[in-house]
RNA sequence: CGGGGCGUGGCGCAGUUUGGCUAGCGCGCCUGCCUUGGGAGCAGGAGGCCGGAGGUUCAAAUCCUCUCGCCCCGACCA
């Protein structure tokens, strides 16, 4: 490919829509353009690369036994009614409606599309197990789009699923693509951590969500320095060790605490600890009040109350219905006299003597104690990990950092099976539901994050198993006869030995092609200037490293094939 | 959905508070000259109903109303 050829529009400027470096060096090496919020046109150069990203997940799902599929992106509404889907996935779904005023959905990911798909050819234990993938644009009307391809409202991805009769097959697909998953992301030069994950809307049992550890991540993890704990903070555990405080409870005392709704206000206005105070959290479960408690400087799990409590829906409660409940507006609230079920961390149950809301405008209480004012419903793990939390399985301090979400494997079990009736008949001619597992990988995400952990001030540096190019060849002036030959002459032979290579064939100024080069981030280039040129040699610059060194010209295809096997 | 902000040539921005000549600057783009080891220089040029609609006014990028789009924070979310 000739440079002066090649679609990549680059930019000396960052368009101002673009806040982290994988964004910002998607657009600015020409890699994508913005079609609408969340929207994103793939140009020559990241396209290659995504088709390379494909090119390994394809390998490594062949190698485990998959088979490729591809099912539509428009998809009936019937199927969604089936699974209670249709109304579940709310908002986020695109619908749309045909002439004849038949539903349909963009699809958000396709469950319901497989098991329907096979539910009427698989009827034998003998026919399993199966596992079927695709790789396929997927579409959810996201709250906020951000960051480029991070997040977006159209988005390529690979999802496979797992149809097994037992259990034990269904552990087999599971840890197979798990294993899969940490080849795949390996070979495209990622380092990732499997964390333990919620499940979320999808529903299942066991998940391990694949990140990709960057500053820029949206999703928070905690994970042990000793051991292989690692999980989301949305599911994360921690050893539990109980230290009661022994101080005797004093007598109980209403203190005016004007204009002090917040815990910072109320610790800065009464001169006590944030963890000495309890905050009361009133939330709406299923349509019926509680409240939840956690020390004053915890912060509370949803996910983790939501499973306690065993409810749908789960919100916290407005003001006209704390007003209602507690008797005060918000920031007064406190376990002490309410009558609706309280859910109280466990950490609360060593508190003695702490400040709460009084349920009074601009009062609180000291000295409040658990038994003696008041009593829980129930008492649970409710809060969100923190760094130096100890790990569940060892007991060493915990460490936290962000990630990008890159894959997910679930073990969804017979929920959607069960739903649409996907059975089977098994040895003893018995009917059982298939039991099924899903397994995702973000492959615009994956391209993205690559970027995130490859990249310095100039642009990017592509790992060569998924850059779009192996070499960019460099005459310092094109105009230069020899120059232009000797470029022209190693262009041709690195294509005769099938090296993807770019000739820079611009009648730019050196400058010009080198920050172009570095930009788009070409592993290896290959610069012909009249110094090396009069030794016979050409120069050779490593993107990843910076090293550079000079090889005689006749030698160039044979040297650059080894940087590309590595 | 709540809060904040932005829409002015392809990109980055100024001008809007206090309405007033022909709407400006940098980059990019085109032509020519020149230059060629890290985004050169000179000369000439193309390109904009100032997001859209309505209103106020002698006069609107600028003031008012309505709308559409986008970005950031939050809530939310495989």
């Amino acid at each position: 490919m000739l440079m002066s050829q090649l679609y990549a529009p680059t930019l000396r400027e960052t368009p101002a829509e673009a806040e982290i470096a994988s964004h910002r060096y998607m657009l600015r090496a020409g890699l994508i353009r913005r079609t609408a919020a969340g929207i994103y046109s793939y140009l020559p150069l990241g396209l290659k690369v995504i088709r390379k990203v494909e090119a390994i997940i394809r390998e490594e799902m062949n190698r485990i036994g998959c088979q490729e599929v591809l099912m539509p992106i428009v998809q009936p509404s019937e199927l969604w009614h089936e699974t209670g889907r249709w109304a579940d996935y709310g908002p986020e779904m695109f619908r749309l409606v045909d002439r004849n005023n038949r539903e349909f959905c963009l699809g958000p990911t396709h469950e319901e599309l497989i098991t329907a798909l096979i539910r009427s050819e698989v009827r034998s234990y003998r026919q399993l197990p199966l596992r079927l993938y695709q790789i396929q644009n997927k579409y959810r009307d996201e709250i906020r789009p951000r960051f480029g391809l991070i997040r977006g409202r159209e988005f390529i991805m690979k999802d496979m699923y797992s149809f097994d009769r037992d259990e034990e097959g269904l552990n087999n697909a599971y840890w197979d693509a798990y294993h899969a998953y940490e080849r795949i992301f390996a070979r495209c030069g990622l380092k990732t951590r499997p964390v333990e994950a919620d499940s979320g809307a999808i529903g299942g049992d066991e998940t391990h969500e694949f990140m990709v550890l960057a500053d820029s991540g949206e999703a928070l993890i905690v994970y042990c320095p000793d051991c292989d704990y690692a999980a989301n903070v949305e599911r994360a555990e921690y050893r539990f060790v109980s230290q009661k405080n022994e101080a005797a409870p004093l007598e109980l005392e209403e203190v005016a605490t004007p204009n002090a709704a917040t815990i910072a206000e109320i610790t800065a206005f009464l001169g006590v600890e944030a963890a000495d105070c309890l905050k009361t959290l009133i939330y709406v479960a299923d349509g019926k009040p509680v409240a939840a408690l956690v020390r004053g400087d915890h912060e509370l799990n949803e996910i983790k109350l939501q499973k306690v409590l065993g409810c749908q829906t789960l919100e916290l409660a407005g003001p006209d219905i704390i007003e209602r409940v507690t008797g005060a507006p918000v920031g007064f609230a406190g376990p002490v006299g309410l009558e609706v079920p309280i859910i109280a961390d466990r950490c609360v149950m060593d508190m003695v003597n702490c400040v709460a809301g009084a349920n009074k405008a601009d009062y609180h209480l000291k000295n409040v104690n658990i038994g003696r004012d008041f009593n829980v419903t129930t008492t649970a793990d409710i809060r969100m990990v923190e760094e130096g939390d100890l790990c569940p399985k060892c007991g060493t301090a915990m460490d936290s950092a962000r990630g990008i979400e890159v894959g997910q494997v679930f073990k969804l079990g017979t929920k959607y099976s069960a739903a649409l009736k996907a059975t089977f008949l098994d040895e003893n001619g018995k009917e059982q539901p298939l039991i099924m597992g899903c397994y995702g990988i973000g492959v615009g995400r994956t391209v993205a994050a690559i970027i995130e952990q490859h990249h310095d001030e100039n642009g990017i540096k592509w790992p060569m198993s998924v850059a779009p190019y192996h070499v960019i060849v460099v005459p310092v002036s094109i105009k230069d006869e020899k120059q232009a030959q000797a470029a022209e002459e190693i262009y041709t032979a690195l294509q005769a030995a099938g090296v993807e290579v770019v000739l820079d064939d611009r009648n730019e100024r050196p400058g010009v092609k080198f920050k172009d080069a570095d930009l788009i981030g070409f592993p290896i280039r290959i610069t012909i200037g009249p110094k090396s040129l009069e030794n016979g040699n050409a120069e050779i610059t490593l993107r990843q490293t910076g090293e550079r060194f000079e090889k005689p010209i006749s030698e160039i295809t044979d040297y650059v094939l080894g940087l590309i096997e590595g």
